[in-house]
DNA sequence: CGCCACATTGAAGGCAGTCAAAGGTGGTGG
DNA sequence: CCACCACCTTTGACTGCCTTCAATGTGGCG
């Protein structure tokens, strides 16, 4: 069935074998959710998690101020708010499509009914969540050590490591990369723009090229340009 | 037996049986560790992870330009390294003692060894996972929504929650609050200095007493005094 | 007493956020 | 097909927080 090929390319389930995925695919639903929908928001009851089959889905937190900060950007075979349903009963975040997005829900409940009968899925998804912790550690490193240009300048090199070329086009909008790398858009442009001065990469619109790959990498651990 | 006693008050662990907490005690290592001396370095092989029993470590990164940042001190009952053995062959940051600190050790090869054999252990641990989840999770949130202010004024609220008293002594020196706060003494200093000025609380030496419990809530969501 | 580590204070400078305004650009409806 | 509108992006001016550097203060201990 359809659901269950998502499933697989889930990093989380891909060691499952052919007989917990159909009981995985039994128990999760098929969401469509619309561009700007709000999936769930901070201290809402936490029901269950999602996997991202299509589109994308922005987690955030909102401070007091109003100001928002993206966790995280969930794209296809991404899974988001699966610590929830262990410890707390809430969701920590805010989840909002930033496209039409079709989103598997698995519910809380059946889940760890599953969980009980099945351990070996329990052990694998200690290595789920330990790979969480990981990027948390790292994003915690990326805030607290290092400046926007840096962020940014990591932003691109991993982009460009990703694509695999020098040479690449922007799939988010300027101001949601920004918030990303917790900053605003007119921060980000400024620095987009004294990277172009200083000839490290070369930018139109979204169409971005790495020219001083070099030099990217040494301003992404901290060295002023 | 001695080991078992610190096991039990571990989160992680909290749940599992007498039986359970036998077997871990028998593949853990107690370990004394004189106070400076280095646990691990960032990218070492990560071969186990470790449980304080008494004392303290600080788990911190250094950034390229050897500016140190602690990601977390651990004290009794506390575990460090745990995310290490199930992704990753290597540990994510450096571990050092701030005091003699005596440790249990959990080998990793033998821990996995015993989450094969007993599957409801993994389940157990999830929960723990995720719980170290949320606290990143709301480190996060402390490191890019708010401001040194309202990071202090926190951290003092938990120390006043902890303790259970508006007037307790800073068990940790002034420069070493700082660089767990993100900052440096000179502003934390500064902070301080305003707080006592603004009679939020009242401070000698190591000494501090709150005074107004209130202000110093809305200072920590972000409220400029 | 004098050293050492830690703490405090002052002055200066930079990074980044906010506010405001002026370009684009794409989509919609007339 | 064009005009308008909404949204995004860019730029400028300003402000404020925090860091850095440097100097001074303080307290413990040999």
């Amino acid at each position: 069935m359809y659901k269950k090929f998502f499933l697989k390319k889930c990093p989380l389930f891909s060691d499952l074998d052919e007989k917990e995925l159909i009981k995985i695919e039994t128990i999760s639903i098929l969401k469509r959710i619309r561009k700007g929908s709000t999936i769930f928001r901070e201290e809402e009851d936490a029901s269950g998690f999602f996997i991202v089959n299509s589109g994308r889905v922005k987690i955030y937190k909102i401070s007091k101020t109003g100001k928002e900060r993206i966790l995280f950007i969930a794209g296809p075979s991404d899974i988001f708010a699966e610590a929830a349903i262990f410890s707390g009963g809430t969701y920590p975040a805010y989840a909002n499509a930033l496209a039409n997005s079709e989103l598997l829900y698995i519910p809380k409940r059946e889940f760890i009914e599953l969980l009980k009968e099945n351990p070996a899925l329990s052990f694998k998804m200690l290595s789920g969540l330990s790979k969480i912790i990981r990027r948390f550690n790292s994003l915690i490193e990326d805030l607290s050590l290092k400046g926007v240009p840096a962020r940014l300048a990591k932003y691109l090199l991993d982009i460009s490591l990703k694509e695999n070329s020098d040479n690449f086009v922007l799939d988010t909008k300027k101001s949601d990369i920004a918030l990303k790398l917790g900053t605003v858009s007119e921060t980000l442009s400024r620095i987009l723009k004294k990277f172009r001065e200083k000839r490290v990469i070369s930018i139109k619109d979204k169409n971005i090229t790495v020219l001083k790959q070099d030099l990217l990498q040494k301003i992404a651990s901290g060295f002023k340009i």
